[in-house]
DNA sequence: TCAAAAGTGTTGCTCATACACCCATGA
DNA sequence: TCATGGGTGTATGAGCAACACTTTTGA
């Protein structure tokens, strides 16, 4: 039920709504996530540092949003993204009303490129080291390291922080790295195995002084 | 990060915000959902039904404007909500552009009341005989019972379904009303009590000719 | 003594965990 | 032959599913 007889009414003449993507990746072991630099001069929290975001157009939906976004602002192209949260505190972005549907994205190296159509200054930022972001930012990041931790345990959705092919090893690496905390080699591959989701490309890698790898992919 | 420098372009001119909540019970052993009638002339599904929901307003949370619009249209106080997803389909409401968060409710059948504020028709309707609803409530509520029975399982969000002292039966009643399929009594009763959420008040009831049951409660 | 719901145990299976050694390779 | 990571099996315990009968009560 929504009425529209209030449309014009003062109640509403501040409603914005913007996106906000907590977008991860897993580099060598170590889970990040991609930041802005805040750059506009009238904004109270210019230099420091955010989650790649911004208005919702009319003409589109908040999915197509933040893919616009994470490719404008962030130079990402194709990546998995799902709706994380919506946050509506009234105060949460000092410059006025801006209730902000956030998303995590996940990505793996690939799709990266290193530049992006905006002037703004990004960076991946180990969440271990996370500094205090603008706005609701950490808040959200929690929110967002919580929800990736417990899909990552029963879904695939490690699949979008892999390369096409990878070994188990490398695999277990990004499992580690969002949960931080090691685990049993033996049981990993049981498991992962046993869910029925890998399939052994028969082809083999070496990186070094060791044994090769058995490659595998997602079916 | 969100930019405000759009602000006022025509791309937001019509970002209008809504909640809207989908609103379970269980009564008699049937999952019911509240649902209101539109009756607003100028809208192209009036006399159909829907979800109760409005606009947010800018200065209220997501989570007031739930609460506001359950208490003034469905005349029910102190209920247990949770935000469900934002759906933001650009024709998803024909009179405009209307992004909704949408949120489960759950409530026992105590704290209704069968007024509301506004001059709104409202009903309890058995999910199995749901009719079409208005905008895309429908495809809400198929959301919405996704997640209140995955939840029900690994919450204790059934807590919300019960009055303050209920028997066994009675809470398994609630979760095959949920769940759409009976339970083993033994199995049921072992695992409710193996999470140790309830407290055995040592008194007992009867309805009937029948032995007593003993009365629970939510710890 | 009957009807109606309350209440109760055991067994087998599946799945998660804990745990240690050998293998293949290139330097 | 050594260093490095790749790769494998078994035993134990926890939790879930299947399954049927006895108890309490009032009519």
């Amino acid at each position: 039920m929504e009425s529209k007889k209030n449309l014009k009414s003062e109640h509403l003449k501040f409603a914005v709504l913007a996106v906000d993507a907590v977008c991860f990746r897993v580099k060598e072991g170590v889970l990040e996530l991609l930041l802005g630099k805040i750059g506009s001069d009238n904004n109270i929290y210019k230099g420091q540092w955010a989650h790649i975001g911004g208005l919702i157009y009319s003409e589109e939906t908040a999915d197509q949003s933040v893919d616009r976004l994470l490719g404008d602002k962030g130079g990402i192209k194709n990546i998995h993204r799902e709706q994380l949260y919506t946050f509506s505190d009234i105060d949460r972005d000092p410059r006025g009303r801006v209730v902000s549907v956030a998303y995590i994205a996940l990505t793996n190296n690939d799709d990266i490129q290193n530049k992006n159509d905006a002037e703004l200054e990004t960076k991946w930022c180990p969440l271990s080291n996370l500094p205090k972001l603008a706005y609701d930012h950490n808040e959200i990041t929690k929110v967002a390291v919580e929800r990736l931790r417990s899909k990552i345990i029963y879904t695939d959705i490690a699949k979008y922080f892999m390369p096409t092919e990878f070994t188990l090893s490398e695999l277990q690496k990004v499992y580690e790295a969002v949960l931080g905390e090691g685990m049993d080699k033996r049981n990993f591959r049981k498991r992962i195995i046993s869910l029925n989701l890998l399939k052994n490309t028969k082809k083999t890698v070496k990186k070094g002084v060791m044994r090769p790898a058995t490659l595998y992919t997602f079916k």
